[in-house]
RNA sequence: GGUCGCGUGGCCGAGUGGCUAGGCACAGCUCUGCAAAAGCUGCUACUGCGGUUCGAAUCCGCACGCGACCUCCA
């Protein structure tokens, strides 16, 4: 069958707001549901670091001997831009605005997350279901929850009642909110006066003449609400009741909450278990956000062409400092902590290459198998990968002090040792080593290593002035030589 | 205004009622002809004021500061 599970995993279900045992509902097989990108302009990377987050809970799960099926969608339909339920489709307006047939945006904008999704290593899902693509699951659910009666039609438009809804159910169970409270709360805005109550909510929109994406319903032209795709695709793939629904925290209300509601209206089912959210990406205090135009594309930051960004920073030293926070929490952009980021991850590769040659110095191997026991322990406590770098680090120590024979280990330990940092980095974390290209051009690298030659000619015979002449050229032209104990390297400065 | 959350050493960032992560920076040491690089070691913080407790950064209350959601956003 399967390999044991290696838990148990406890992960904070926002929806108790506690920390729970992971148990899924028909094990081994795990249903993942996250709410992917609306693909009306590019990905930036506070939206990477949600993607990230649930990347590691997919490696961890399937890590710790689950089958997962990985559902996380696109968004190519619905979301309204000034509204919820009234304005322009978003997609349509960058169409008009870039001249382009509203599925040219969705294929460009589908291609760019994609790429991003690549840059940062964050695997692809077990299914990526496009709104469009079910509007016929759409628009079944759409039927359901009229027949309930938890839904009314006015002027081919149908609304979602909440106020009804709420008098048997709990809405606003999973956002912390009373419906009085919202209804204290809501603002007047314009294409209200067909709801019954301002807190109701479309589940399918009328579609006017100029309108560019719409469907036929039973009502009439139009196109879905903006809750609904989620509930269709997550109903579909991974059943009426599944196991986790993550999203970004920006999502909770309304979106999630709304998905609850129009499930169980439409089928009578809570429709998910643990519910998770990730927390913001801050710059300078202040969430990243496509509204705020404090974002900037991965392109950017990798060039560092950005008035926010002092360098480039490359894909894995991103990856790797968004993974030292904890995802529950808010985690602010900084061009330090980046550097620092950067410096940690360079240490961590570093002992992987001297694990990758490391010799048995003696005998004992405790030290791995506790340190792998702290790794399993971190990252069943609410997937804490802070923590797990910590112990890694731990481990980089361990490396080290054998390598410089201070510390002594036998066989068995180190290929145990190999395989916690094969496993934990590039598997869990799914860092890369992103060095070995650094030094790929073979005439340049044939040219330094003539230098080279040279200076240990120069140093042999106690001519120094040869030898650092040598050096300090070398580093004019942005090349730095590295003495180790294995002979001199280079690099680019 | 309502709801929720946060405030940790020079910086970033974990965390538990007592044993007090980790990274970066910094200092010392090792290595080295010198330097750099690398490694090792060190560095004891928890917004303020009360309270609970044998003991709190960790629990409770208040104050101050900050943020998120309440409208599209990961």
């Amino acid at each position: 069958m399967s390999a044991p599970i290696k838990g148990p995993l406890f992960l904070t279900n926002t929806l108790t707001r506690k920390k729970e045992e992971f148990v899924p509902l028909r094990p081994p097989h795990v249903g993942l549901y996250v709410c992917g990108p609306t693909v009306y302009s590019d990905a930036h990377l506070g939206n990477v670091r949600t993607f990230l987050t649930f990347d590691i809970l997919f490696r961890w799960l399937k890590h710790i001997g689950y089958t997962v099926r990985y559902v996380r969608n696109i968004t190519d339909v619905g979301h309204l831009v000034d509204d919820v339920d009234h304005g322009e489709d978003k997609i349509a307006k960058r169409a008009r605005l870039e001249q382009l047939e509203p599925m040219e945006i969705v294929q460009k904008y589908t291609n760019g997350f994609h790429d991003v999704m690549r840059l940062f290593n964050i695997l692809p899902p077990s299914i990526e279901p496009t709104a469009t693509g079910h509007l016929i699951e759409q628009i079944e659910m759409v039927k359901r929850i009229l027949a309930t009666g938890l839904a009314y039609e006015v002027n081919g438009s149908v609304y979602f009642d909440v106020l009804k809804y709420s008098s048997t159910n709990k809405y606003g169970e999973l956002s912390g909110r009373k419906t009085e409270d919202l209804i204290a709360n809501t603002r007047d805005t314009e294409g209200q006066e067909e709801k019954r109550s301002p807190l109701d909510f479309a589940i399918w929109k009328k579609a006017d003449a100029t309108h560019l994406m719409k469907w036929p319903s039973p009502w009439g032209e139009g196109f879905p609400g903006w809750h609904l795709e989620c509930s269709a695709m997550s109903t579909k793939y991974l059943g009426l009741t599944f196991d986790i629904h993550g999203g970004g925290m920006d999502l909770k209300f309304p979106h999630h909450e709304c998905e609850i509601a129009q499930s169980v209206a439409a089928d009578g089912h809570v429709p998910v278990r643990y519910w998770m959210h990730g927390n913001m990406l801050t710059v300078n205090g202040r969430k990243m956000a496509k509204s705020e135009g404090n974002g900037f594309t991965p392109e950017e930051l990798v060039t560092g062409n950005h008035k926010l960004l002092e360098q480039g920073y490359s894909p894995m030293t991103v990856r790797f400092f968004m993974l030292q926070s904890h995802y529950a929490g808010t985690l602010d952009f900084s061009n330090a902590a980046m550097q620092a980021s950067e410096k940690g991850l360079a240490r961590l590769m570093a002992a992987m290459d001297t694990l990758g040659n490391l010799k048995p110095t003696g005998t004992g191997s405790a030290e791995v198998i506790a340190l792998e026991q702290r790794c399993y322990a971190a990252m069943n406590d609410d997937v804490n990968t802070p923590v797990m770098i910590a112990e890694l680090f731990e481990g980089v120590r361990l490396i080290n002090s054998v390598h410089d024979g201070k510390l002594s280990m036998d066989a068995e330990g180190i290929e145990r040792l190999r395989e916690l940092f094969n496993t934990m980095v590039l598997e869990v974390l799914g860092l890369k080593n992103e060095d070995e290209s650094k030094n790929d051009d073979g005439v340049l690298d044939g040219l330094v290593k003539e230098f080279i030659r040279m200076r240990a000619e120069a140093k042999a015979k106690k001519d120094f002035a040869t030898s650092d002449r040598i050096r300090d050229q070398l580093k004019v032209h942005g090349i730095e030589l590295m003495d180790t104990k294995e002979g001199t390297t280079w690099e680019r400065v």
